[in-house]
DNA sequence: AAAACAAGCAACCGCGGACCT
DNA sequence: TAGGTCCGCGGTTGCTTGTTT
């Protein structure tokens, strides 16, 4: 049994909106308001439109204060941090922009500002890789001419270094235990956003939904645990065993450019950034009451890798794709 | 000049949750 | 408590416009 229509399909228009329908509804939503009732509405007003359509009209287009294009770098900044820390939640990211749509964000994110970070990104990769290339000297030639086959293979946009799977016992765990401190807190950040979000935190943001879905745990000796999940990123592999970290670095780089000096308070984020009575209650003991993006960024791109010539590692692509939302 | 392609954007769709009875 | 209805969200589609060949 399906659910039923929420308007007859037969009866109502689709496509674009003329201006006659828009000035009828901008109208009489100006002198009567919503009604509270969108499924209504149109047969109220004579509108041949389903109720659904009526109200993202209004929302995305005839609300008054709506900015259209034109978004500025502070802007940029705030939707990249907030999708980082949160992922795709429009709603929640669009509430920190005045006047500006969840649609209107996600299609700016979709067509300009997500191929703005991955075009910084593949900059900055192949800067990194002339690096290693250097570094490495002709002294390893055999090398460089497997890695350059394997690109081949990848997406061009993501050429990735490659190392054979038995050397990822190689990687040097203990490099990461200085983060570990930082990424702790952070999850009990993820913690309080799951707890305030909790619902769609499986789209979006792989890493923020499925740390942020799990509470963290207490041992016997009152300290806290971290899931297997957080623990698998924080050693620089994705829970289904991938290197992700490397990926992450790099676009992380252009991240904290980004961040770095933007001090921007973002209005009622606390859950997100640090809750005070989430840390009270949880017994953590920090030194301020929100995090900024220094604090942040090392669970997003983990610094196990702190010696790229030494550390050749075999990254996934997708992870880093879908943690930017990008379709390949 | 025209066709092909790409980018941008408005609108649609289906799902999950909130609310009401 | 269960079932029905509506709202709001995020993903996707498809049309329009601009650019390239």
């Amino acid at each position: 049994m399906g659910r039923a229509p929420c308007c007859d399909k037969a009866n109502v228009k689709k496509g674009p909106w003329s201006p006659e329908e828009d000035a009828k509804l901008r109208s009489y939503i100006e002198q009567h308001g919503t009604g509270g009732n969108w499924i209504a509405l149109p047969q109220k007003i004579g509108l041949k439109r389903c109720g659904k359509s009526c109200r993202l009209r209004w929302l995305n287009y005839l609300r008054p204060n709506i900015k259209h294009g034109g978004f500025s770098e502070e802007e940029d900044n705030i939707i990249c941090s907030l999708y980082v820390a949160i992922g795709s939640r429009w709603s929640i990211i669009a509430a920190q922009l005045p006047g500006r749509t969840d649609n209107d964000i996600k299609n700016y994110w979709n067509t300009k500002l997500k191929k703005k970070l991955l075009g910084k990104q593949h900059k900055n990769q192949q800067q990194a890789r002339r690096v290693c290339r250097r570094n490495q000297g002709t002294k390893d030639s055999k090398d460089s001419n497997t890695m350059s086959a394997k690109e081949g293979n990848h997406h061009s946009s993501w050429p990735m270094p490659t190392i054979s799977t038995n050397q990822f016992n190689q990687v040097d765990h203990h490099a990461s235990d200085d983060v570990h401190e930082s990424i702790t807190k952070f999850l009990m950040n993820l913690d309080g956003a799951a707890f305030c979000c909790r619902g769609r935190a499986e789209q979006g943001n792989p890493l923020a939904s499925s740390l942020g879905q799990q509470h963290l745990n207490r041992n016997s000796m009152g300290s806290i645990t971290l899931p297997e999940q957080a623990n698998s990123f924080i050693n620089g592999y994705s829970p289904s065993g991938y290197r992700i970290s490397q990926g992450l670095n790099e676009i992380a780089v252009e991240l904290d450019e980004m961040f770095l000096g933007n001090s921007v308070k973002l209005r009622g984020l606390d859950c997100f950034f640090g809750a005070g009575n989430m840390v009270a209650e949880n017994n953590w003991t920090s030194t301020s009451g929100s995090m900024n993006w220094n604090e942040i960024s090392p669970l997003i791109y983990p610094p196990v890798v702190t010696n790229y010539q030494g550390m050749q590692q075999q990254c996934l692509p997708d992870e880093l794709v879908h943690i930017l939302g990008a379709q390949i």
